[in-house]
DNA sequence: ATCCCTGCAAAATATTTGCACTGAT
DNA sequence: ATCAGTGCAAATATTTTGCAGGGAT
């Protein structure tokens, strides 16, 4: 896939802007990345590549989704994160937005910039490791699911 | 798979306690979760389950090694981390290390508990998520990788 | 002797790739 | 008219599961 990790935020505020920026960079604008560039941009929450090509047939097959996705996230119009084991989600890349995910119940949400560079500075001045949680997220329990945590450090059966 | 997500640290400090262990849970010391649990114990970092089905055949095959890993870890001896795309990795559980890792060329070390304290409090304060970085580690970039890293947050190439 | 555990094969999940054809430019 | 991009099928990688036979207790 080879993404660039540091990528600079290119991102597209419109489908149309996305394309503009698409025919710029000599790629074409084709019906199937048009598809998936709406699809991505009326979401709610970012999509895996399965749920794009449902909402995309008969416009785009799901290898075409791999392929286009890529692509789009080469040229900084759309990324893509990992939400403990389930596959790949994508959204648009308009803003560098960071996650924290529960290893429960997958819930996941934003964290502002300021908390973490509470931790990125923690991080960096105990191992040396940039921290940056925009690809897999901080991993943990949401709050419902650290609720159901007992004294002993067990996790509270269903 | 259905790791507990919390499971208290049971652990084992030699191949032959965690025999020990085995039998009084009434699992048996077959021959394979022996090859298992001794090349873990032998492993300087952990291992993936293809690496373990190597090192141990032909007292154990694939298949089963990730049987035994699971029984393993849901018994407390093992446990596994993922770092960045690639397969599980998995490693003895006498200590409940965290883990940063770094996307760009795979590399990870522990973090020290006294670091991720700050960490935890700064992001329960702010989403009030448990942050944890024993199975998901803190990804980021190691001080190698991030030295490759140009003002205007591109990677340099290399 | 019991039955947990094994090996092997096949399935499941997520993603990638080869190839001939089609549509955007 | 060109050739980037497409659909479809097959391949890849990781992990799981079904089943009949074997070994630990």
């Amino acid at each position: 896939m080879t993404v660039p990790l540091l990528a600079p935020t290119v991102g597209a505020p419109t489908p149309a802007a996305a394309v503009t920026t698409l025919r710029s960079r000599g790629l074409r604008a084709s019906t199937a990345r048009r598809a998936v560039l709406a699809a991505l941009f009326e979401a709610e929450a970012p999509l895996t590549a399965e749920e794009l090509a449902v909402r995309t047939t008969p416009c785009s097959d799901l290898a075409s989704v791999y392929r286009n996705l890529e692509t789009l996230e080469t040229h900084g119009l759309v990324r893509h994160i990992h939400i403990g084991h389930g596959p790949g989600r994508y959204l648009t890349a308009g803003a560098r937005d960071e996650f924290v995910a529960c290893e429960r119940c997958g819930a996941f949400e934003r964290v502002a910039p300021a908390v973490l560079r509470a931790v990125r500075d923690a991080v960096h001045a105990a191992v040396g490791y940039r921290v940056r949680c925009s690809h897999f997220p901080l991993a943990g329990l949401c709050p419902a699911c650290a609720g159901d945590t007992m004294e002993d450090g067990h996790v509270r059966p269903r």
